[in-house]
DNA sequence: ATGCTCGTACGATACCCATCGTAGTACGGG
DNA sequence: CCCGTACTACGATGGGTATCGTACGAGCAT
């Protein structure tokens, strides 16, 4: 009401990141503790793409994945970025990987992902 | 009171360890993302050596401490062992490195394990 | 035995957090 | 312009958990 200018006024959405300097080792074990949050690291990770939040078809409501979504963005897992109405969420592999190295990768090895990245050319792995 | 048989009769104490196949990736990546309890991994892995509880020097009672060898126990992480009166705690770094490879010692070096002497001695590292 | 040290159990507390539902904003299309 | 889709914000709720204090059990030393 009469305050429309809530989020930020304009197109221009923008979306507090945590710098790589603010990114916590323990908020990065935190935020893949849960096995929602996992499991959408691993879909990220084996899309490898930046991919909208409607493209996850998990077992709880909007709200709640818009939470884990933000957990791994403050956490410094993610990056988001506005696109009309969706908002894609991408890793953000090589700032980790130059932070901790060998975490994400191995994390997402352990998962049961293929670390996809990789080779990439000659996966064709797929469960 | 006049039970004393409150935790187990006689002096075989034991400890009951999650096998190998039930210790769960989520598990391990809660246990280690409190700062505490990295702190006590990171000690165990400089160490390299079963530590009883009582080497720890964390600034938190002795209750907290207990609690946090327990959720490091339960989930996997580490191993117990009753010597006395003492109870000394190992890291599970095999185990781990067999299960999650990678993981436990990419943690380690993010979290400036560095083995102490670390420079990394030069390759006979890796566990 | 007595006492000391090491660790545990239990209860209490306060905080964090995963989940939901509802209501609302932002954007694009008929 | 109105509506539908995509996502968010807010409040509520229940469970988890990090922390403490106190009381206790087990083993060792004197």
């Amino acid at each position: 009401m009469t305050t429309p200018v809530n989020t930020a006024r304009g197109s221009g959405r923008q979306l507090d990141h945590p710098t790589p300097a603010e990114i916590r080792l323990e908020g990065v074990l935190h935020a893949l503790s849960d096995p929602m949050r996992l499991r959408i690291v691993r879909e990220l990770a084996e899309a490898d793409a930046e991919l909208p939040c409607s493209s996850f078809d998990l077992p709880v409501t909007k709200s709640t994945l818009t939470h884990h979504f933000r957990v791994l963005r403050e956490s410094g897992v993610v990056q988001q970025t506005y696109r009309g109405t969706a908002k894609l969420n991408g890793l953000r592999r090589e700032e980790l990987a130059v932070l901790y190295p060998g975490v994400l990768d191995s994390v997402l090895a352990a998962a049961g992902d293929r670390t996809t990245d990789s080779a990439a050319g000659s996966a064709t792995d797929r469960s």
